[in-house]
DNA sequence: AGAAAATCGATTATCGATAATCGAAAATAT
DNA sequence: ATATTTTCGATTATCGATAATCGATTTTCT
């Protein structure tokens, strides 16, 4: 009978190597413009290139970078322009899920106050990486209550997009005055006025990308 | 001095088979649940498995097909649900368009007029295929007149959720009220009323919504 | 010296073969 | 006869090696 090591891996290599690789973008270890070459990797992690090169392929689909034929990969870089215009898209998908879930969302109302208000805290005590966090999952929860698979899936294929350049850009400038205006979307789901949440949703976007310096 | 044959192969085994399955799947001749066997492929295209399994990847990733570890790859079957879904995130994405290019697109009035006529007349003759054709094309204008790249890509992403599921349900029904409404569009364009665009075209998706048929 | 051509090292793209895994069918046990 | 285990064929996942291509460097020619 085999012994499975410890049967940490019911995926493949693949999809691990898709994990690590994932990770080290998204926690700059391999900063915007890093090639990825396929042999160094695979050398690194003691497997062949095929693996490797599946999850690069992967990381390709979900834009976190580029390749061109017989020239590899690098990791992607966001430019403000691109970052100004998922926010854009963003806006509209948040503006619609707030038309499709308010009613749902009025019913976990209390979770959602409780993000806005740990949104607001961390902002206040300058927190950064918590206020990121809280900030997503505020986001996020408005995402869900929509009950709409596609959207939710679009809505994140943007997250790199948007998250890349916020950490990149630092920009953390008005924590509070977000977060604030976080409250201000709570209220308006609490009286159950879908308009007025996809408006405030657009117009929070809009006011992110103002907010946004060159790097 | 290198002559290049005739440069037909630009692009890599790869990419020639994604095209070649892509095109197998959206004429019909894959059609949903169909499995896609690695091996099969590249005896029939006389390549190895490496190539195929790339392009699997990358159809994988535009969701034409899904792969289960081990189990293969198959033709994605997309559901009344999915493309309701689809179809109202794509209304609100043509939505920001209009806003965003409605100026840009009533320098083109013209052109989009065009395309608005030849879907009427296509749907007056009841010529299906051409009245897709320039239906595409009429919505594909207005969402490049936003001149937003993210949200061409992403708007795009979601063609095949929707495209194919028109060619299932072979939802012709009221190809002349749809192609009607289109000129009410170029005429708001005409004007200049970007909200006015924004709210036909919210509603245009919606419509399509309603008319779809469980298959 | 300066431009064109040949060479070279590094890397990707592809191949052919093997290992791992799955589902179903066959064999065995109760 | 039914339930459990074993075997088997098919297919995916991975490997190691080779071919193709690229950019830079060196060489050659004028």
């Amino acid at each position: 009978m085999k012994v499975k090591s410890v049967d940490i891996a019911r995926e493949s290599l693949a999809d691990r190597v898709r994990q690590i690789l994932t990770d080290r973008i998204v926690d700059g270890t391999y900063p915007a413009g890093t090639r990825l070459v396929e042999m160094q990797i695979a050398r690194e992690l003691n497997l062949s290139q095929a693996p490797v090169r599946e999850a690069l392929c992967a990381l390709e689909a979900a834009r976190f970078v580029e390749t061109e034929p017989y020239r590899g990969t690098r990791v992607r870089r966001i430019g403000e322009r691109e970052c100004r215009e998922a926010y854009q898209v963003r806006a509209v998908l948040e503006g619609l899920a707030a038309e499709l879930g308010t009613a749902n969302l009025r019913a976990r109302l209390r979770e959602l106050r409780a993000a806005a208000d740990a949104t607001l805290a961390a902002a206040k005590r300058g927190e950064v990486m918590r206020y990121l966090h809280h900030n997503v999952r505020f986001h996020q929860m408005i995402i869900e209550a929509a009950n709409n698979e596609v959207l939710r899936q679009t809505w994140e294929s943007l997250a790199f997009t948007v998250g890349a350049r916020i950490r990149a850009s630092r920009a953390t400038g008005d924590m509070i005055a977000v977060a604030k205006e976080h409250r201000e979307i709570v209220e308006a789901v609490a009286h159950g006025d879908a308009r007025a949440v996809g408006r405030l949703l657009r117009r929070h976007a809009e006011v992110l990308v103002e907010g946004m310096a060159e790097v």
